[in-house]
DNA sequence: ACTATTATTGAATAGTGATTCATTATTCCC
DNA sequence: GGGAATAATGAATCACTATTCAATAATAGT
């Protein structure tokens, strides 16, 4: 018998969320990623079925701490829907600071893997939807937020903005501190220009 | 001699936009634009360089049309900031009403050339950018828009979140009109959620 | 009607890189 | 130390599709 020695599934999808982030998902070859994880090029494919299953592996883990961390604020009945709000960013902006190449990966690379609801990629993200929608949907009950507003929409404008964000400060982590780019998203979201 | 009949350069770069958006660019086979197009497949390379001169050339296009619309805005002086900020909305959903399919492209694959620097999307693109800065400066100048907002990860979050709600719009247009999201997205923007 | 010129075609080619698999290395157990 | 048993390797293969180009078609001028 031969021990497994490492962790070599977690190198190798750590090398790749690095390579996908620097070369985009497609012009990334699978080569690079062993070469960045210390593998064979064959060794890979020991511990993931293809190139698409790291992808789907990486966002499988994302978005199921996302959805946790966010089902456990939606949860609690000690703060309000503001305070619920301003939670949900602090964990977002929390998961991408350890590590900046994955908001790279997040805001680039998932757009064909939902509209073609590859794994349960598409269901974990309308989960975590959902979940941000009670948030709303609890705020404009207790009168806390606008009434009018169109919540599916508003889902839409926070999570399209905030990813735009992120990649602008993982692109600009040198320049711009994620204390700063929480404090004005926070802002925007609930005051707007005006 | 032999004379061009049609304007095949159009019909290759409208069918370009039209398979793009459905199976994304790199999904998207030359074949399958050449037939949509009625033409065949070398035909393509008649009036295109290759496979990314064609995304080149649409967002080309389309930034050079945004960024015109957007200086003639910009210069105006009968008008204050905020009604600016509303007209540049008016700008960038009219582009999509007629063509659904070019607003999933524009949002979908624009990431690559642009941090690649292709073409000349990359300045055009901060151009807009610049020009968009210039009308939240105004409106902070004139006392119209909140004083402590940084200026320009406001710009990023507006960006990110029209491009995101104008996907949803191209994928959903049956059930959702335009003139809701409109309306929507000009309250979210000045006022927030509160 | 013929010829020159340019447009178009689409099958053949070529480049790329994902995936496979025969071979080799390592570890464990006796 | 030897032989299972499993892990790992990386060069060879395979699949896919962008791109090319020799052949053909269409038009204009004479």
């Amino acid at each position: 018998m031969r021990k497994r020695v490492g962790n070599k599934e977690q190198a190798i999808l750590d090398a790749a969320v690095k390579v996908f982030a620097l070369h985009g998902y497609h012009h990334a070859k699978i080569s690079t990623i062993a070469d960045q994880a210390g593998v064979a090029t064959g060794s890979v494919y020991l511990y993931y079925k293809n190139k698409e299953g790291i992808l789907l592996t990486i966002f499988d883990r994302l978005w199921a701490e996302l959805t946790e961390g966010l089902r456990v604020i939606v949860k609690r009945s000690d703060i309000d829907a503001t305070q619920k709000l301003d939670l949900v960013i602090d964990k977002l902006f929390e998961l991408f600071i350890a590590n900046p190449a994955l908001a790279s990966v997040f805001v680039n690379e998932q757009q064909h893997l939902i509209k073609e609801r590859r794994g349960n990629i598409a269901r974990q993200y309308d989960d975590f939807l959902n979940l941000a929608e009670e948030i709303i949907r609890e705020g404009v009950r207790e009168n806390k937020f606008h009434p009018d507003v169109d919540i599916k929409l508003f889902r839409q404008f926070i999570t399209g903005g905030l990813r735009s964000v992120l990649l602008l400060w993982s692109e600009k982590s040198q320049t711009l501190t994620l204390h700063r780019v929480r404090q004005n998203v926070k802002y925007f979201i609930k005051h707007g220009l005006l």
